[in-house]
DNA sequence: TGGTGATTGTTCGTATGCAAACGGATGTTG
DNA sequence: CAACATCCGTTTGCATACGAACAATCACCA
């Protein structure tokens, strides 16, 4: 005999499923202001252009990726000359990567975009209820 | 209030960027639940539970996935023996998509887990900031 | 009935994303 | 100084994701 008291498993209802929806809207959104890059390349010349030169890894931390990911986005943004790396002097292990001239001009560019996107996409809310789901939303990273 | 200058681009405080860092913990919390099944996978055994068979594009629609994406997941499943598909009598171009005896058994066996993911994912939010967190939410999809 | 537009599933290419295993370099400690 | 743990970057394999293009099929309507 089912017990009584399960709750049904409705898919609709998981925060998981409503993350994926939400996020699925938002690269939309995103897709549609910066057709030319990624929110992970986005992302990472953000980055370099607030810290500057960066190693590999340091980087991929402070962008939310994991090492292999990272390593396939460098070498993307590589590809196209928005980014440089060189081996790191005190530490051979080490790959400095940094934005070059192009890729600043990039980020810069889009810099108003990416703003638009934030709101486009918390445009549902109201800026009250906007406020208080980012911090919801970072207590659950 | 008129801006003289532009807000900086803080990566950490963007939507897109905390909802891939929520999404990244979710997806780490669902693995160590249910580690034989991925989150769509679980998802579209959930949705086949729920309806029946289903042609292979409603399924996709029903678990907000494309066209591309569900023919890759139904194809593993499938090969799991998890799902069964059969071309629709009444239309040549559909396929039948249905969970076998062991995908139903698949699904109620991770039933519980499933509750358990969405509740350990929420756990940093008390009871009412769940509720609202969720509300928001699904109005973002 | 015949044509036309929409739907269905497939394939290809590109880009995340993570686990795991690996070799190399660095730093620490006994 | 030698053994060891740790960190760094790389590679491979698997699984989403989506856009675009495509052929086959269906539905509708002139």
């Amino acid at each position: 005999m089912a017990r009584t008291t399960d709750a049904p498993y409705v898919l609709d209802a998981q925060v998981g499923f409503l993350m994926r929806k939400a996020t699925q809207r938002h690269l939309s959104i995103f897709a549609a202001h910066i057709p030319d890059l990624t929110p992970t390349q986005f992302a990472t010349l953000a980055k370099l252009y607030e810290r500057g030169p960066t190693t590999q890894n340091a980087l991929g931390r402070a962008t939310a990726m994991d090492a292999a990911t990272i390593k396939g986005v460098v070498d993307r943004l590589r590809a196209r000359g928005l980014v440089a790396s060189a081996p790191d002097p005190a530490d051979c292990r080490r790959v400095s990567v940094r934005a070059t001239a192009e890729g600043r001009r990039a980020f810069e560019g889009h810099a108003r975009a990416a703003h638009a996107i934030t709101r486009e996409t918390l445009a549902p809310l109201t800026p009250a209820e906007q406020e208080m789901f980012l911090r919801l939303l970072a207590r659950l990273g």
